[in-house]
This record gives structure tokens, C-alpha cells and sequence, in this order.
DNA sequence: AGCAACAAGTTACAATTGCAACCATTCGGC
DNA sequence: GCCGAATGGTTGCAATTGTAACTTGTTGCT
């Protein structure tokens, strides 16, 4: 039996930028937000931020700004910027804690309601076909893929 | 037999955001990306996109710039401005074509031969550590996916 | 040869993003 | 109760990025 060689996949630290893993990450990441971002913020006139904010709302109302933030994997100012786009367009109400009057409370108003049912399906409807040639054991394994990368590079942050 | 209910993982139309994949896939791309800038942008003064041109002209020397820009997924502004900045640094070298004096020829210079085989070790060390709790059939399955979705992807555009 | 169409690359400008400093309010110790 | 630290949120500024228009050079057609 003879020492194995180096793997076959790529020499020693000779790097394919097309095999590597974060720039192939980054390119497809890219092109779903890309096509994401055509098929909704064209049409309903929704950044993708925007969107974010309104779908956390849209499950979970009354979030304050910070517990939107920790949602949608935003920063505190991403949120603000985008929150107030949206009470510029009339889509979120604001008001504030009386507990504690830093904190806002924020909640659709019944036109980002109807952005929101409008939008959900066409997103939906995105990932659904994005996801049809995969097989149910594909779409599980993507699934838990991202979940273990992610908490791996959330550690190694 | 009775008719089957809604598959388990989600309800009709109601979108969580936590669930949904091109969120995930941003999330995950984003902190990647992160992380990697940190490892060598700043040791190194490498944004992204030099580091992507640095890398491929690496691997395939005297690129011009709209050849460069096809092998790492940026358009030609982006890899200009890239250009730019290795040049400013000198660690690029750039000559133009006498068959075609509109193309460039570009080629690392002594100095960008350094910093890619110091940054490319970073870069695959980087990339190892994210993927090492993964089975091997995970990182075969990984592989497959994201080529599979980014075709995908493509085609939807 | 002359000119329209096209390709390579750059530049200018607008929109987006990221970061740091900043107010306002609340909390914790004393 | 008071003061320094911490939290929620916003604002301003610089850096990054995207888009369109432009320049220079080439090609193909006549």
C-alpha cells in the first residue's frame, strides 16, 4: 500500500477561484438577489431591506426595531433606513413602548398588509422553481448545508 | 386513503423569512465574505474584486480585462476599477495587444506574484476550516448543489 | 476608402452600504 | 436620587457599487 497522493481535486495551494467555495457562494447569492430583486422591487417598488423588514412584520408584528434587525440579519441602521422608507410609503406604523420610550413598536398598516400578500407568492414562487430540478433528498441537504455553514462561519467570525 | 394535508414545512403562503433560501444563501454568502475580507483585505490592503482578478490571473496568465471579467463574475467596471487600484500598487503589469490595441494584456508583476501565493494559502486554509465538519459526501453534495442552482439561477435570469 | 455597428475599457454620476459619532432614554450601582 | 454605563435608534460622511454614457479602436459592408 503506497502513501496516498494529494487529492485530486486541486493542487496544493495553487487556487481555482471557480472552485472555491465562497466565491461560488457569493456569485449564486448574488444572482438569486439579483433575480429576487427584479421580480418584486420593480414591480411593488421594495428594496430588498425594505422587503425583509416587511416580511418579519408581516409574522411577527410589533417588533421593535433592533428585534427586526436581529431577524432579518440587518444592522441597526440597515433597519432604520429601510423602516423609514416604508413609513415614507405608508406600508408600516410606528408607534413607541410606553415602557420604554426608546424602544419603537412597528406593525403593517393595511397597504404593506397587501404589498406583503401580494409579494409573499412571487417570492414563493421564485424558490419553488429555483428548487424544482433538486430532489426532495437535494432539498434537505441544502437545507441543513446552509444551516451547518452558516453557524460554522458565524463561530469562525 | 385520505387526501394529503399541506407538506409540513410551511403553511399556504405565509413566508418565514428564516426558512426561505435565497435569505439563507444571502446571510451565509455575506458572512463568508466577511470573514475572508477580514483574513486578507486587511493584512494585505485586497479588496474583493482585486482579490478575485489577483487569483485568476494567477491561475491564467495575460488575460485581458473583459476575459478576466468572465471568469470571476464581475462586469467590466468592476475589474477596471480593480485593475486600476493593482496597477496603482504595482502589482499588476499591463501591456496591450498589438493585434487589437483596445485589449489589455495583463499579467501579475513580481510583486502581485507574492501576494497571491501568500493570500492564496489564507484563502484555502479559510475555506477548509468552513468546510471541515462536512463528510466528504457533504462537500461532494455542496459542490453539486450550488453548480446546480447557479445554473438554475442562471437560466431564470 | 468610408461609414455604420460593435467591442474594449474608462469615466461620471447616482444609489447603496458601512461606520462612527451622536441624541435620548433607561438601567445599575452607590 | 444621581451619575456613569449601556441600549434603541438616527444622522452624516466616506467608501463601494451599479448604470449609462463616452472614447478609442476594430470589423464588415458597400
Amino acid at each position: 500500500m503506497t502513501i496516498k497522493k494529494t487529492s485530486g481535486r486541486r493542487t496544493a495551494d495553487k487556487l481555482h477561484l471557480e472552485q472555491f467555495i465562497p466565491f461560488r457562494l457569493s456569485v449564486l447569492s448574488n444572482l438569486v438577489s439579483i433575480n429576487i430583486a427584479r421580480a418584486y422591487a420593480r414591480e411593488f417598488d421594495l428594496s430588498i431591506p425594505e422587503w425583509r423588514v416587511l416580511a418579519v412584520l408581516a409574522r411577527y408584528p410589533q417588533l421593535s426595531a433592533v428585534e427586526v434587525a436581529e431577524r432579518t440579519a440587518m444592522d441597526k441602521v440597515a433597519v432604520s433606513r429601510a423602516v423609514q422608507s416604508l413609513l415614507n410609503a405608508r406600508r408600516l406604523v410606528r408607534t413607541y413602548d410606553s415602557e420604554d420610550r426608546r424602544r419603537s413598536v412597528l406593525r403593517l398598516s393595511t397597504s404593506g398588509q397587501s404589498v406583503y400578500t401580494r409579494v409573499a407568492p412571487l417570492a414563493l414562487a421564485y424558490e419553488k422553481k429555483l428548487l424544482a430540478t433538486l430532489s426532495p433528498a437535494d432539498r434537505q441537504a441544502l437545507d441543513r448545508l446552509i444551516t451547518q455553514l452558516s453557524t460554522r462561519a458565524g463561530l469562525m467570525a
